[in-house]
DNA sequence: TATTGTTATACTCTATAACTATA
DNA sequence: TATAGTTATAGAGTATAACAATA
């Protein structure tokens, strides 16, 4: 039993699709596969605007949260801020946002979107509604809006 | 209107906790917060045996389906064939996995774990299992279940 | 002393091109 | 001519340490 010069003992498993096994019943499992197939959905989606989905969340939550410091932006998207400083620095030097030195405490940058920001984001937000509504149509609105709440409390590590 | 000193009009969103928009309801975000949530706990209870998720998986996959070539993993897993063969290597110089020569296709490597690589496997399901019921106990059992579903099909880019 | 932003740096993951030996 | 595995390499993403300015 050693060896054994048995061809079908040695290579085995040769069907055309393979036995993934418990994985496919393994939330990290599935999980991690749907948010890669997102994410390569989301680049298609954004190709045209040059945009990746770090760039669009740091965007979508200056649209919403004006001169908030640089800080919270990193905080709030779990982004180290030392990885945050280049990010910013490219977006501000695209002319997408600026960042301007806090009036009340001098150590913080608050982040502003430009004019052209605004615009950019408004576009964004469409193409993602739209990547919504397919998705929703897709999986049904039932079973859609089932996703977020268990998503959510995942997340949040509550488990 | 140009610059301006006027603090609250310069600093703005000053709370404690940010205005994530439209970003919490848009399925991408979630599931990526999700996702790095559970890859997060997954280091954290395979630490003890050194086991990261790529590494888990290709074992899984390994063990069964043994003998299977190393590109139709590698394929399987949607890792590129030439990252994967680093990989393998790692596996093998720790004894938990073995390539050898098909008979049939001599350009081809058939993987085979050793009797340490099953009995790690064994002790890497058993883990991920206790992580399952968890998960299903801290959501509910109907909710868990629902999620897998939904969550192939969008993996699968059917949307 | 502690915090905000910054630089430098290293390590992992991922992606492409080119090679070899087989088929 | 095409395929399986390999090497080399370059680019992202992510991690830590140390610093300046400010609180």
């Amino acid at each position: 039993m050693e060896a054994g010069d048995e061809e079908t003992e040695i290579h085995g498993a040769t069907g055309d699709d393979i036995d993934i096994g418990p994985l496919g019943q393994e939330i990290g499992y599935v999980l991690r596969r749907a948010q890669l197939m997102i994410f390569r959905r989301f680049f298609a989606d954004f190709a045209a605007e040059d945009i990746k989905p770090a760039q669009y969340s740091t965007l979508m939550i200056v649209s919403r949260n004006p001169g908030v410091a640089q800080g919270r932006v990193a905080a709030a998207l779990d982004i180290k801020k030392t990885n945050f400083v280049a990010m910013v620095s490219e977006l501000e030097r695209r002319g997408l946002m600026l960042r301007r030195p806090s009036a009340t405490d001098r150590r913080s940058q608050c982040l502003h979107l430009t004019d052209t920001g605004v615009a950019l984001v408004e576009r964004l937000r469409s193409i993602a509604a739209r990547n919504e509504d397919r998705i929703a149509a897709a999986l049904g609105d039932g079973v859609y809006d089932g996703l977020f709440a268990p998503l959510r409390r995942i997340a949040r590590g509550e488990f």
